[in-house]
DNA sequence: TTTTGAGTTGTTCGA
DNA sequence: GTCGAACAACTCAAA
């Protein structure tokens, strides 16, 4: 009896899993499969390339070991897969970014070449891209309209607990190995794998959602969910996330502000999905015409964490020690390689893609061009982050830019935002300012008065 | 078709 | 220190 091939990419577990209960409902076993693609293993930084082998090996295990490796062009690998194992048909979560939008058809062609179909079973969302559309039949625009349709529309419920596939039977093909992991230096991740996943959403949901509202924002407090690695790579679908919200009977604003993030993320994919190029290019494309600096040494500096700007320098050197960034931070670091050194979106977007453990292409590009001003629901053209400010409000206390700022760690309290005023301020050999932060707000309103119609 | 209300996350200035 | 107003004009969603 031939196997079933299930093609795993961006779903790596086993429960709330539809494209694998579809490839079990066929008589064969279900031959497990990942494809290291050398167009998405390359750009990724060792944060993402790590994680990816230790969520396949923690895959593999749960599939008793049999999950199969192969390396190339899908195109390629997939029909000698199935064409060497009789297979008639591969399943997979269907892929909605741009990239994987275009491999999936070209892999799909291949098959039909040689009888083979692709199944492509759910989603990585709990409404699928392209999906909700306001009452002219077009996609929404604007955040809040979007959410209020989402939640109308609502979602399944969870497909199948892990108990339920625990009698999978699974087939045997040679594999390759996996990569070795790359150098992480001294960043420290937390466990991979759908197991680790759940572990962490479940003590999220006991403990953690009932102060989200008040603690998600604050860089210094370790108030977020943590969850959104898991995401990425499938470890656990939105679907399991909201079932368990919805059960929640006393999770005050933080059940409804942690939906809400979950539905940032599925609006996100949305635009996407219907603007891919949006991935590159500027939503409005006026924002093409703005002048912009080019990404020479202040990008690098902006990089490496010497811009003089404490909370800025904080976040850039948390990206290269842990591979993640505080959301509250991501928007001021953001803006202020936007607006204060008018460099384009790309380049940080890029820069974080390579570091972010949890780089998603949906969420990351369009939070930059949010930030730009050029995506959707733009930022007004006034709203310039004043990185001081900002660092005084969120991080009072100055816990967080010392955790990271090695030359500010003694400095007390919420001087550590403000090293100029204070005696010692530049003791520990912490860099000057590089911009005069008001004539740079200055500069970027005129920048965008310049390309008003 | 026209109209109306609303739009994640801010900052600065002056009273 | 605290507070409210001003910061423009535009696009989008929905009635």
């Amino acid at each position: 009896m031939p196997p079933q091939l299930l093609w795993f990419r961006r779903d790596l577990r086993l429960s709330d899993h539809p494209a694998l209960l579809a490839a079990i409902e066929g008589d064969g076993p279900v031959l497990p499969f990942f494809v290291i693609d050398p167009k998405l293993w390359d750009p990724a930084g060792p944060p993402r390339q790590a994680w990816l082998i230790r969520s396949l090996t923690a895959l593999a295990q749960d599939c008793d070991g049999r999950l199969v490796i192969r390396y190339g062009d899908p195109v390629d690998v997939v029909p000698a897969l199935a064409a060497e194992l009789k297979a008639d048909t591969v399943f997979a979560t269907a892929d909605c970014g741009p990239y994987g939008r275009t491999r999936d058809a070209a892999v799909a062609d291949a098959l039909t070449q040689i009888d083979v179909r692709l199944e492509r079973i759910g989603t990585p969302y709990a409404v699928g891209p392209g999906t909700v559309l306001n009452g002219s039949g077009d996609p929404y625009k604007v955040f809040t309209p979007f959410s209020r349709a989402w939640r109308e529309h609502g979602w399944p419920a969870p497909a199948a607990s892990l108990k339920a596939v625990e009698t999978v039977r699974w087939a045997k093909a040679d594999s390759e190995k996996l990569p070795g992991e790359p150098d992480l230096g001294a960043m420290q991740l937390p466990p991979a794998g759908e197991a680790a996943a759940l572990e962490r959403w479940h003590e999220f949901l006991e403990d953690d959602v009932n102060d989200y509202a008040e603690r998600r924002d604050q860089p210094g407090v370790d108030g977020t969910s943590g969850l959104s690695v898991h995401l990425k790579y499938g470890e656990v679908h939105p679907r399991t996330l909201l079932a368990g919200l919805a059960r929640k009977r006393s999770g005050g604003t933080g059940v409804e502000t942690f939906r809400g993030e979950l539905c940032w993320r599925e609006f996100y994919a949305d635009v996407l999905w219907h603007k891919p190029a949006s991935a590159r290019e500027y939503l409005r494309s006026e924002f093409a015409r703005m002048r912009y600096e080019p990404a020479g040494d202040r990008f690098e500096a902006w990089c490496q964490g010497r811009t003089g700007f404490p909370i800025v320098d904080a976040g850039m050197r948390q990206l290269q020690a842990e591979g993640w960034i505080h959301n509250r931070v991501r928007m001021i670091v953001a803006s202020f390689l936007v607006k204060d050194l008018h460099v384009e979106w790309q380049h940080g977007a890029r820069w974080f893609m390579r570091w972010l453990r949890d780089g998603d292409l949906a969420s990351n590009q369009h939070g930059w061009q949010w930030v730009a001003g050029s995506g959707t629901d733009a930022a007004p053209y006034f709203r310039v982050f004043n990185p001081i400010t900002q660092g005084l409000k969120f991080d009072p206390d100055g816990v967080y830019v010392r955790r990271y700022v090695a030359e500010l760690s003694d400095l007390p309290g919420a001087a550590a935002h403000e090293p100029w005023k204070h005696p010692d301020g530049y003791a520990g050999g912490y860099p000057e300012r590089m911009v005069d932060h008001a004539a740079e707000r200055l500069d970027a309103l005129a920048r965008y008065q310049e390309i008003k119609k």
